[in-house]
RNA sequence: GCGCCUGUGGUGAAAUUGGUAGACACGUCAGACUUAGGAUCUGAUGCCGUGAGGUAUGGGGGUUCGAGUCCCUCCAGGCGCACCA
């Protein structure tokens, strides 16, 4: 009987699925457990070695938990909708409902080899109108509420009609209100609202995108330019809920770094708003047709972390856009000034950002007023302040701020110096371990204790306030794309926007066999009029972003097949929060907070028991691509060996890394690649070998450095496959894929698997009784495998049964007392193998339903240990003692043994340092 | 620039609370069994040294009887944010 890997996994993965053994009930009397994997979107690509890292380790853990006792959800389910899936249907001329389809098929027979306890009757798909009805739903719960500042809660839009309330007056005041501008009015506080403003729009990929969809300036998904442009979009109030988020996170068990990173995207600083007052120069402005708060004289508004350096203000900054701008700007000035703003507005995102260094700017000609010393303080405007963050306008303080500073040096402004004993003429100082001096009533002060005094003041005087403010916007939540969620809103011949009913749910995505732009920068869905126009009215066209779908769906897994709501609450008030959630680090500031933010919103609103929806997350590292190249001598038709390369002109080119013995080239096999391009090809070797160079890549088709796990599956078995990607190292690191050391993983299964078979003879587990040593040894391991389990240290636990198996076989132990009993820890990590053998030894049942073996610790008491003596430190010898010993028996017998005594050289003991159990050492 | 993380053999990496650094593997070397082996088994393997021994966790300093682990500082790499007032 031979380890016949690609028979037993077939075997069990069959029985599995005709048992349904993994089939979860929403079995109330057991204790719970749900184990969430982030759900893939099912590319072209299939899948790489890469991707099932943390599904691994999430089915170990599941795998685990049910060993234990526990009711475990472990689902899996497609992420379907979005502008990737379309990208792809684009890219390979196909409807993204075809590509979608094959796509998940291909996904979960691959799935399906590696022997996941996914139970697929709970597989949710965003682009199911089964599930997208609901995520219409909560959208319309998001439009229908708004978030209450008193009670610090999302609230049903009524309630802000009550006493107290901001539009309490609309009731009371004006019943014949026109509709449309009440809805005009709640828009202003909806969760879910349409507003214009600049957005971040991708040309190339015809849509809007979210801020976190742009990185650096450019498309995160294609690297298009991304341009600001003003529309009117839907958004999601998510900046209602920073604080909760922020505060949140602190007793969530995330990987510290991924705070951090929420932590920074929410960006919070407290500081002071103030308001400037701007002289006003009557022959420049026309004060008549000026409303209240545009008025000049009503002053700018500015925002500071650094109230306490007030008294350094020379000159005032507006962002370009700023609303004030052409308003201030005298007669003499404006031409200067448009043509700065032209140029800023002309300016990409992109090159922007790419200019940090350089100054510029215009002076607005208007002068703002100082509030306590009312010196007049010039206006300019540049580019170095955003029209985005705080107000949009500053308070410069060249000696505290580097910015500041330079923008001072270049236009050559006064640089007041306010700090005490700090010399400002070479650089601005913005420690805040400084004293303030040069400022009046904050002289002499502490930042901070200047910073209280001075925002106090500040407030008394009426003209500001302590601020807090957040870096985070508003989600864009518009799409100009097909493939996603029609919005159920319709608009009346007002442009009013109504919601659809919950029973006209769900709003049907309208097949298109073609989906290019609409008109005027509409969506696709603007040229099926047949389903815009309805009745005096049209549908809204633009669709929901990727992450809509992705914000709820741990929900819908707990109750999938629910057509009354998009979860019981009584199911949901099981299963709870997701328990364990893996995935990676690249969702921390999109999905991750969108899902916390719709969590909050329906925990609000009464619909779930819990505001936070995952309890622990672990972000697996990526496995990156371990590359190969050939060096191709320019000009010819020669490759040179690596340790050759530099003598010649060699231009690098990737070569296939499946052709590659680790780095050593398969030359036949480089002959025929690319239709046999390089059948002629020469080669200059080493030591009559072609040796590859390598370098660490993302792994991408491209690079030829793709390793598909069924190629793995198909030589080792996914047993092997599994144990080896969790014995790569922490679950956590990011590493190359290198498919050399799979062998040790492989040689322990086979290892493991003599123990229980010989190739001749077939079954050779013994009833015989286990002795104490190998009791022993058994649970020295089960205590082991299930600390590591439980810590998610999957390296050493694979490691340990490496360790169990080698003690085993060298005992000769085939004792199904013990064996019977390191099989059933083997479950998590070797299904397969694990069944088989179980099979083997006789057992009707699956082992899924095994129950992990119980600990016994007082097998593991020692009554006697080894110490390890050390004089002045350095370990010299041992000396075994009984643990009941006192320490003057063992310090006397110590200072008796010869070689303690050689290393003391006759010195006199100083210290005997003694712990049980731990290292002795002696100073003299 | 700011924030977070990581630096240990030829390689991937171990090392609860400070307590024998390098577990477990890969690779390499030597050997056994074999017609053969990319099967299996045994042994060796941080570095220097024949040896006793010395020395070693990115560098430097500190706390301690004792530091990979704690503190300070510098260096290198990775990730994130980035004109954020």
């Amino acid at each position: 009987m031979q380890y016949n890997f690609n028979e037993i996994e077939k075997k069990w993965q069959a029985y599995w699925n005709e048992n349904n053994s993994y089939k979860v009930e929403n079995d109330f009397s057991k204790p719970k457990c749900y184990v969430l994997d982030m759900f893939p979107y099912p590319s072209g690509a299939g899948l790489h070695v890469g991707h099932p890292l943390g599904y691994i380790a999430s089915d170990i853990y599941a795998r685990y938990k049910r060993l234990k006792g526990f009711n475990v959800l472990h689902p899996m389910g497609f992420d379907a909708f979005g502008l990737p899936a379309e990208q792809y249907a684009i890219e390979t001329g196909q409807h993204p409902a075809t590509t979608t389809k094959v796509n998940i098929e291909r996904y979960k027979e691959q799935l399906g080899k590696i022997g996941f306890c996914y139970d697929w009757s709970r597989e949710v798909k965003t682009s199911d109108p089964n599930y997208y009805k609901w995520t219409q739903w909560i959208f319309l719960q998001l439009y229908n509420s708004w978030y209450n500042p008193k009670t610090n809660k999302a609230e049903k839009i009524e309630t802000i009609f009550d006493a107290g309330c901001p539009m309490s007056d609309v009731r009371n005041t004006e019943p014949d209100t026109p509709i449309s501008n009440i809805e005009h009015r709640l828009m202003e506080y909806r969760l879910a609202y349409k507003k214009e403003s600049y957005v971040n729009w991708c040309e190339a990929l015809g849509t809007v995108l979210a801020n976190d969809e742009v990185v650096n300036g450019v498309s995160e998904r294609g690297g298009h330019p991304v341009e600001r442009k003003l529309m009117s979009q839907w958004f999601l109030r998510i900046t209602a809920f920073a604080e909760r988020l922020l505060m949140s996170l602190d007793n969530l068990d995330f990987p510290e770094s991924l705070k951090e990173m929420q932590r920074n995207w929410i960006g919070k600083s407290v500081g002071a708003e103030i308001k400037f007052d701007v002289r006003c120069q009557m022959s420049d402005v026309n004060n008549t047709d000026k409303t209240d708060n545009q008025h000049p004289s009503s002053g700018i508004n500015v925002f500071t972390t650094r109230p306490d350096t007030i008294f350094g203000v020379s000159f005032m900054v507006l962002a370009p856009e700023h609303e004030l701008v052409n308003l201030i700007t005298t007669a003499d000035q404006k031409q200067a000034i448009e043509e700065y703003q032209k140029f800023t507005s002309s300016r990409s995102e992109r090159e922007r950002l790419a200019e940090t260094k350089t100054i510029s700017g215009c002076f607005t000609g208007a002068y703002a007023i100082h509030p306590f010393t009312g010196k007049e303080i010039p206006i300019w405007i540049s580019e170095y302040v955003l029209a985005s963050y705080g107000t949009g306008a500053i308070m410069a303080v060249p000696c505290g701020d580097e910015r500041d500073y330079a923008f001072a040096k270049h236009f050559n402004i006064e640089i007041p110096c306010i700090f005490k004993d700090i010399d400002n003429s070479e650089k601005a100082c913005s420690d805040k371990n400084v004293i303030i001096s040069n400022s009046d009533f904050i002289s002499d002060l502490t930042v901070k204790e200047a910073s209280k005094l001075a925002i106090e003041k500040i407030e008394e005087q009426k003209i500001g306030s302590r601020k807090v403010n957040y870096r985070m916007r508003d989600a864009g939540f518009s799409r100009q794309r097909y493939w996603g969620e029609p919005f159920p809103i319709v608009y009346d011949e007002n442009g009013t926007a109504i919601a659809l009913t919950d029973k006209e749910l769900p709003l049907e995505l309208p097949f298109l066999e073609t989906y290019s732009a609409g008109p005027n920068g509409k969506g696709p869905l603007a040229n099926a009029t047949d389903w815009v126009n309805i009745s005096q009215s049209i549908r809204e066209t633009d669709t929901m972003p990727g992450y809509a779908g992705s914000s709820w769906y741990y929900l819908r897994y707990m109750d999938p097949h629910n057509s009354e709501t998009f979860c019981d609450k009584m199911i949901s008030d099981y299963w709870n929060q997701v328990d364990v959630y893996v995935g990676g680090a690249e969702h921390a500031v999109g999905h991750l907070l969108y899902s916390r933010m719709w969590c909050k919103t329906l925990h609000d609103l009464g619909f779930i028991s819990y505001d936070e929806p995952y309890k622990k997350l672990i972000n697996q590292g990526m496995i990156g691509g371990s590359s190969r190249f050939v060096y191709r001598i320019k000009n010819t038709n020669q490759f040179v060996s690596n340790g050759l390369k530099n003598n010649y002109d060699v231009a690098e080119i990737h070569v296939d890394v499946n052709i590659v013995d680790g780095y050593e080239l398969d030359l036949e096999a480089f002959k025929k690649i690319k239709n046999n391009e390089y059948s002629n090809a020469e080669f200059i070797l080493e030591n009559g070998k072609y040796i590859c160079g390598e370098a660490f890549e993302k792994m991408s088709k491209s690079k030829y450095n793709v390793v598909n796990p069924d190629d793995i599956i198909l030589q080792y078995g996914a047993d092997t496959f599994r144990m080896y990607e969790m014995f790569l190292g922490p679950l956590e690191m990011s590493k190359p894929w290198d498919t050399k050391g799979i062998e040790g993983v492989h040689r322990f299964l086979k290892k493991f698997w003599r123990l229980f078979c010989d190739e001749a003879i077939g079954c050779i587990v013994t009833s015989e009784v286990a002795t104490t040593e190998e009791l022993k040894t058994l649970h020295k391991h089960i205590k082991k495998i299930q600390q590591d389990i439980e810590n998610f240290a999957f390296n050493t636990s694979v490691s340990q049964f490496m360790i169990i198996t080698n003690e085993l076989s060298s005992m000769h132990c085939h004792k199904k007392e013990i064996l019977e009993q390191v099989l059933i820890t083997l479950v998590p990590f070797a299904p397969h193998v694990a069944e088989e053998l179980w099979s083997v030894i006789g057992n009707q049942t699956s082992i899924l339903d095994a129950t992990f073996p119980l600990l016994n610790d007082s097998l593991l008491v020692e009554n006697s240990f080894k110490y390890p003596i050390a004089i002045q430190g350095k370990a010299r010898t041992e000396i075994e003692f009984a643990l009941d010993l006192s320490q003057e028996d063992i310090e006397h017998a110590v200072l008796k043994n010869e070689i303690v005594q050689k290393w003391m050289e006759g010195k006199p003991m100083k210290k005997f340092i003694f712990k049980k159990g731990m290292m002795i050492n002696v100073v003299v």
